[in-house]
DNA sequence: AGCACGCCGACT
DNA sequence: GTCGGCGTGCTC
């Protein structure tokens, strides 16, 4: 029997096929190596070994050998296939797809070159050339690889691909009127935050090129080579040139002011000073863990403790304790800024450790070395890696701990591509490399309270296996410092009209009052933006985006209309697309108009600063906004969710929830959870300090179950209520869902028969495996990006019933035109 | 994704 | 008559 190789390749139509081994090269290739493969006529291919050895080929085909392997070594592990093989199946995508979605780019990039060390000067070939090449020269080159005289190019860089723009500035942008490409320029860069040059000129032409130019010149631009530290890597520090007032005009308009905040920085943002002394909960905590983490066999503990209680020193404690053991840590939090956070404290306390900082925002280079680094590294020399969810693909080895911080976080969940949730992701490799997973949270999901209290109640006599891991809740009851918990109340804005401003008389008197006592407060609303709804004053139309139907946000600053669900944007004033009128009411309020009108409703003197995805878009935006309202030089801080998390003001002793009902309107079995999450952690803002705090929920659902739970800071309570509902209505944790998005292009014929067929297809499987199906119906978002969008609903007791019933759909589908996505366990529904 | 095959409009 | 438009379908 021949040497066969299963090949799962990392560009569409990303299918695993068989290969053989070149004659000219050893066979015995093992999975996790990365090598190029013929694929039709056309150019090399990238694949990865998913399986080798002797077997026959599948009916039918002709087996062509492969090209070159593109390492020496395997870039991935045994463990690390197995792991790639499992999710494929479970998440019901092709293992190609899957990695194509996990790997840096340059790992997967076709544009791969061989150098040759020969006799005269090195010969650099494409695979195809090599394909091409008679057997006899092929041979030679073989020798040379096997010699160690040859090796594997990435993707050649040129210039424009290592430079990354930035804009300098915060808009308005002073431009001329007139210089429509700059603005077109600037707009782009603005949306995307951060992009290569290269991807810049395709996207815009390389008309593009001279306004570029220009903006550079006039400082409203920055362009960074890619080697260089991005502002995420290196979050705490601030370059001086950023220091001068001309660098802001807009942020702070004393000099000096700012150099003297940068050296106050590491009294706000460092860890107590050592010796730092853990409370009996936290010993008590981190003893229970490190048992588990010594006890050489995987398992999952949920570290339940109230905001401020400590958690993060518990974390650090325990990830001391498994680097000192020989096995490496995996520390994750749900955003980047939080990650960010989660590195310096881990930076300050374990100074020694070989600590790896890695999230999806980074630069392709730098995710690619750190990927590099991690797959090539000696499993005896454990390492702590720092991040967000994609930093679970790593190819690291050893792995001792997993811990996910703020673990009910919707963050942690991946809902575009391949979908997944960094939880079940997490307790996967735990499982395979025996490590413990520790899941961190004030609020836990209640999916994992379910199955953490289910343990507790049943004992600790059964095992872990098949039917799901076992999980054990610890908690940390108190305060560190032993600040008290706010006081809830519920502001009453039934009566309270469109035209009368956000926040209510109640909450503006009580926001005077803390800013007149010299206190701080924050004001939560979750919409970020000007204006919500432009309404034309002649004929009524909303503005709406033309690719998603959704109503543009005013956006004062930057004088566009915004769509927030794809980023289309239009200047603004505009005349209305159905009658021509130029005159517009615009409706609702977003974060950038409260911090309008709150800075001429408060006392003469107090600032409002802002904190929300705008207002944070340039680097270290978020960190001097953070600063600037710890030393208090603002006294209220507006933002969106953004702004729960994490943050630690001693000062706030007001914290005003704006729009209450906002998540609990949303389509979701969910919402409710959430909201009671949400506005937990805000609570948490107020009243850290010694003095005590006030929290105003403005709402128009009075009665919701949910503030009941809320003002008391009762989880169990809450957790007890909502389980009830869950059981009754039959959602998660009674039942398993699934949401089977369906997405079609506008302008198709077909979607009404599409639609009839897919339905068919599924009531006919769900019925045959027991799967109740609801829908296909339009999605709350029934247009996005020019496709229509609809949505069925699975429910089930099993995930391969789901599948079952998701790959008939898949069967059913016109893929030319339709495109069908499984997502397990949805977090967003829109 | 590429790349070829295939079947209809404006050119030498 | 041919060149070439890009719709459709396949790649071990």
């Amino acid at each position: 029997m021949p040497f066969l190789c299963q090949i799962a390749l990392l560009t569409p139509p990303y299918a695993t096929l068989t290969y053989g081994v070149p004659e000219y090269l050893p066979s015995g290739w093992v999975p996790g190596l990365r090598v190029a493969v013929p694929l039709g006529r056309g150019a090399a291919r990238v694949g990865v070994i998913v399986e080798a050895g002797e077997g026959e080929a599948p009916a039918g085909i002709t087996v062509r050998p492969a090209i070159w392997p593109l390492e020496r070594a395997p870039l991935l592990s045994g463990e690390y296939m197995a792991m790639v093989k499992d999710l494929a199946v479970r998440q019901s995508v092709t293992p190609g797809y899957l990695l194509s979605s996990v790997l840096p780019a340059g790992l997967r990039s076709t544009a791969v070159r061989l150098r040759f060390f020969t006799a005269g000067r090195p010969r650099v070939l494409k695979p195809r050339d090599l394909a091409k090449m008679p057997g006899k020269a092929r041979a030679d080159l073989a020798a040379l690889w096997l010699e160690g005289k040859a090796e594997a190019l990435g993707r050649a860089e040129d210039a424009a691909e290592a430079e990354f723009c930035r804009v300098a500035q915060d808009p308005p942008w002073p431009l001329r009127p007139g210089s429509k490409r700059q603005l077109r320029v600037l707009e782009y860069i603005w949306e995307k935050s951060e992009v290569s040059r290269r991807n810049l000129l395709k996207d815009l032409g390389p008309e593009a090129a001279d306004p570029l130019k220009s903006l550079v010149d006039r400082g409203l631009v920055r362009i960074a080579r890619q080697e260089e530290p991005s502002d995420l890597e290196d979050a705490e520090r601030i370059p001086e040139d950023e220091a001068g007032p001309e660098a802001d005009p807009c942020f702070d308009p004393e000099a000096g002011e700012f150099a003297e905040a940068v050296r106050e920085l590491p009294a706000l943002f460092g860890p107590p000073e050592p010796p730092y002394e853990l409370s009996a909960p936290q010993k008590a905590a981190l003893e229970d863990f490190r048992a588990a983490l010594s006890g050489g066999e995987p398992g999952m503990r949920l570290l339940y403790g109230i905001t401020g209680s400590g958690k993060t020193a518990v974390y650090l404690e325990l990830a001391r304790a498994c680097l000192e053991g020989g096995r490496s840590v995996l520390l994750l939090a749900p955003e980047v800024a939080l990650a960010a956070k989660l590195k310096r404290d881990a930076t300050n306390r374990l100074p020694n450790a070989d600590l790896f900082f890695f999230h999806g925002y980074q630069r392709p280079g730098q995710r690619e070395r750190a990927f590099r680094e991690l797959a090539e590294r000696d499993p005896a020399r454990p390492c702590l890696i720092v991040g967000t969810r994609s930093a679970l693909f790593l190819p690291t080895s050893n792995l001792g701990l997993v811990v996910l911080d703020e673990e009910h976080d919707a963050s942690f969940k991946q809902d575009e591509g391949v979908t997944y949730h960094a939880k079940e992701l997490a307790w996967f490799r735990a499982l395979r490399s025996k490590a413990l997973l520790v899941l961190g949270s004030a609020t836990p999901d209640i999916k994992t309270f379910h199955a953490a209290r289910d343990y507790e109640i049943r004992g600790e006599s059964r095992a872990t296996g098949e039917s799901g891991p076992s999980l054990r809740v610890t908690r940390l009851p108190d305060r560190v410092g032993g600040g008290t918990l706010p006081a809830v109340e519920l502001v009453d804005i039934r009566t309270h009209g469109a035209a009368d401003g956000i926040l209510a008389p109640v909450s503006l008197a009580a926001l005077r009052d803390t800013v007149a006592r010299g206190e701080q407060a924050v004001v939560l609303l979750n919409r970020r933006g000007y204006s919500l709804n432009m309404y034309c004053l002649e004929c009524g139309t909303v503005a709406r985006c033309p690719h998603c139907e959704i109503a543009l946000t005013h956006h004062k600053a930057r004088e566009r209309l915004l769509c927030h669900y794809c980023g289309y944007s239009a200047p603004f004033p505009t005349i209305c697309a159905n009658c021509r009128s130029s005159h517009f009411l615009p409706m609702g309020e977003g974060t950038e108009k409260l911090e309008e009108s709150l800075s001429v409703a408060l006392p003469p003197g107090s600032r409002v600063l802002r904190l929300d995805r705008d207002s944070t878009r340039r680097p270290g935006r978020l960190e001097e906004i953070l600063e600037s309202f710890a030393l208090q030089r603002a006294q209220v801080l507006v933002g969106t969710q953004m702004l729960s998390k994490g943050h630690h003001f001693p000062n706030v002793t007001l914290s005003v929830v704006a729009d209450a009902d906002l998540g609990l309107s949303l389509p979701d079995y969910r919402a409710a959870e959430r909201t009671f999450q949400l506005l937990v952690q805000s609570a948490g803002r107020a009243g850290r300090g010694e003095k005590s705090g006030r929290v105003l929920i403005q709402t128009r659902n009075v009665d919701h179950y949910c503030w009941r739970f809320v003002r008391n800071a009762d989880y169990d309570g809450f957790f007890e209520h909502e389980l009830a509902i869950r059981k009754r209505r039959r959602y998660p944790p009674f039942t398993r869902l699934a949401l089977v998005r369906i997405h079609m292009t506008a302008d198709w014929g077909g979607v009404a028969g599409q639609l009839s067929t897919l339905a068919e297809a599924a009531k006919r499987t769900g019925r045959a495996v027991n799967v109740q199906v609801l829908g296909p119906a339009p999605a709350p978002i029934p247009m996005l990006r020019g496709r229509r969008r609809f949505q069925c609903l699975l429910k089930s007791d099993g995930w391969s019933a789901i599948r079952g019933v998701y790959a008939a759909m898949v069967q059913a589908a016109d893929a030319r035109h339709v495109s069908v996505r499984l997502d397990m366990d949805p977090v967003s529904m829109l």
